[in-house]
RNA sequence: UCCUGAGUAGCUCAGUUGGUUAGAGCAUCUGACUGUUAAUCAGAGGGUCCGGGGUUCAAGUCCCUGCUCAGGAGCCA
């Protein structure tokens, strides 16, 4: 428990001092005034809350000082607690005293319309309206609910570098960076590789942190810096992954649902709908999806020479894009997993199916309205020389991967895991519109600042 | 990398077929008001129409070009 050092009151707990007198820190969050009455909604980050300064009830300094305000002042008040049925929120103060911390200039963001390029352009000023502050603290809700999950389910936290010396997957591109004399280092992509590592020491492992790409990306899906989770979970096998995967993103939404109402209903999301996010998922093969896509004739885009065709029927073997994806998910009202994709296009440490091994163990969850892909994952290749012949036939650097190969080497067994992306995870529950919304400070192809 | 769209006041936008001195709401400033919720009322100030070039008697408007931004594809969480 904090010690209770505080000389003032938190918005977040007024309903407790109905009757008397307290003292509020904050800013300024809107103004009116009509004459001998000031009305400030007060901010103090815990909530909003009205203050009232009538003329006869303060000093004239006071009243000059209330007068005077700007939107975003900050300010120090003291006053009775009241309940008032006119007060958004149900209370509000009658103010006795108040006194200016600093007078701020003409505020940019005024409780009206804004563009998106301006609010970002804002960002650091952004995050104090209403609808930011509640987005992040819905993530901040997230970010504990995972903690919470893992830590309580027996995994330990492990922590993988963020500086590595090639490229995990060896498909994406990577921001690159000269690390001394050793030659290029990369931004981590992903910790997974890492995480295998250590859950063959501790069991069950989860790494937590920002992952980096360079891809140019300019959809609202997207970022080039964004926060992963990955649990590696040694002995597990693919079905094992699949339903730790819906455990952990069902005990989100129910965290969210249970202590983020005030937050949603700020947002105004659709909370039945999330109330539906109860296991079991639905889970389809890609050999399935394909033949969906197939009978409801959903086609292949692909460029060809520069250009655009459509192939229909289906073929199996190419990869989702975010139409057929789209289009599968339409009929489901909760998160969905397709599995054992077709191996030639996944990565190279995918364990192979044994009963079928032109797929991989592989699983992808897919979030309902419009969310896209949550997570990726999948059962880990496990025997020395497939993994070796995966390596050569994608021409990655042997080298590099002779730590990961030993893995194989000394007591290898089978293991899986997978990676959820925090932003796509929160764009979802809070249903943000753009996934730059629900990152503090988004890192975009064409934005570094703020 | 490719495709599409946008740029006019501090902010959000309107601006007709090219035609007089480029408009509105909000914000700001001045004044009125004891119950406002994006208050209301009266008044005031505020413009490199993204930059450059061109067509024309005349360009915010048409053409070329550059810049900036946005969305989508591919890639992925």
């Amino acid at each position: 428990m904090l010690s209770s050092y505080k000389s003032f009151h938190y918005i977040e707990d007024i309903h407790k001092y109905v009757g008397e007198e307290v003292t509020l820190r904050g800013w300024v969050y809107n103004l009116t005034g009509k004459g001998k009455l000031q009305f400030i909604m007060l901010r103090d980050g815990t909530g909003v809350i009205q203050c009232v300064v009538f003329k006869a009830n303060v000093s004239e300094e006071a009243f000059e000082n209330a007068k005077s305000l700007t939107q975003e002042s900050s300010l120090s008040l003291t006053g009775k607690v009241v309940s008032n049925e006119k007060a958004p929120g149900g209370f509000e103060i009658d103010v006795t005293n108040l006194q200016i911390i600093q007078l701020a200039q003409e505020y940019p963001i005024t409780p009206k319309d804004h563009g998106d390029s301006f609010l970002i352009e804002h960002r650091h000023l952004w995050l104090r309206s209403s609808r930011q502050h509640a987005i992040m603290r819905v993530r901040a809700a997230v970010m504990k609910a995972i903690r919470d999950f893992f830590d309580g389910n027996g995994f330990k936290l492990m922590d993988s570098p963020i500086l590595t010396p090639n490229a995990c997957e060896g498909t994406s591109t990577l921001f690159e960076t000269e690390y001394f004399d050793l030659g290029k280092a990369y931004l981590s992509q992903s910790g997974q590789l890492y995480a295998e590592a250590t859950a063959l020491a501790l069991g069950k492992v989860y790494t937590f942190g920002p992952a980096f790409r360079a891809e140019r990306s300019k959809t609202r899906k997207h970022l080039t810096e964004f926060w992963m989770v990955e649990p590696e979970m040694a002995f597990f096998d693919l079905n094992d992954d699949m339903d730790l995967a819906e455990d952990l993103v069902e005990y989100i939404v129910q965290y969210c649902l249970k202590t983020c109402q005030k937050e949603l209903q700020t947002l105004e999301r659709d909370t039945t709908k999330l109330e539906k996010v109860r296991r079991p998922f639905h889970r389809m093969s890609y050999s399935d999806a394909v033949d969906w896509l197939v009978e409801n004739k959903i086609p292949l885009n692909k460029k060809i020479d520069g250009k655009d065709v459509e192939i229909l029927p289906f073929p199996w073997g190419e990869d989702f894009g975010s139409p057929q994806e789209e289009a599968i998910m339409e009929q489901f009202d909760k998160p969905m997993i397709i599995h054992r994709y077709p191996t030639e296009i996944k990565a190279f440490y995918m364990k192979r199916d044994p009963i079928n091994p032109k797929v991989v163990l592989a699983m992808d969850m897919l979030g309902p309205e419009r969310a896209g892909e949550l997570i990726g994952g999948s059962q880990r290749e496990d025997n020395f020389d497939l993994l070796l012949e995966r390596i050569k036939h994608e021409d990655l650097p042997e080298d590099e991967f002779k730590w990961y190969l030993d893995l194989r080497r000394y007591g290898s067994v089978p293991h899986s895991g997978f990676g959820l992306g925090v932003e796509r995870t929160v764009k979802w529950i809070t249903g943000a519109t753009h996934i730059r919304e629900v990152i503090p400070f988004p890192r975009m192809i064409y934005r570094i600042t703020p």
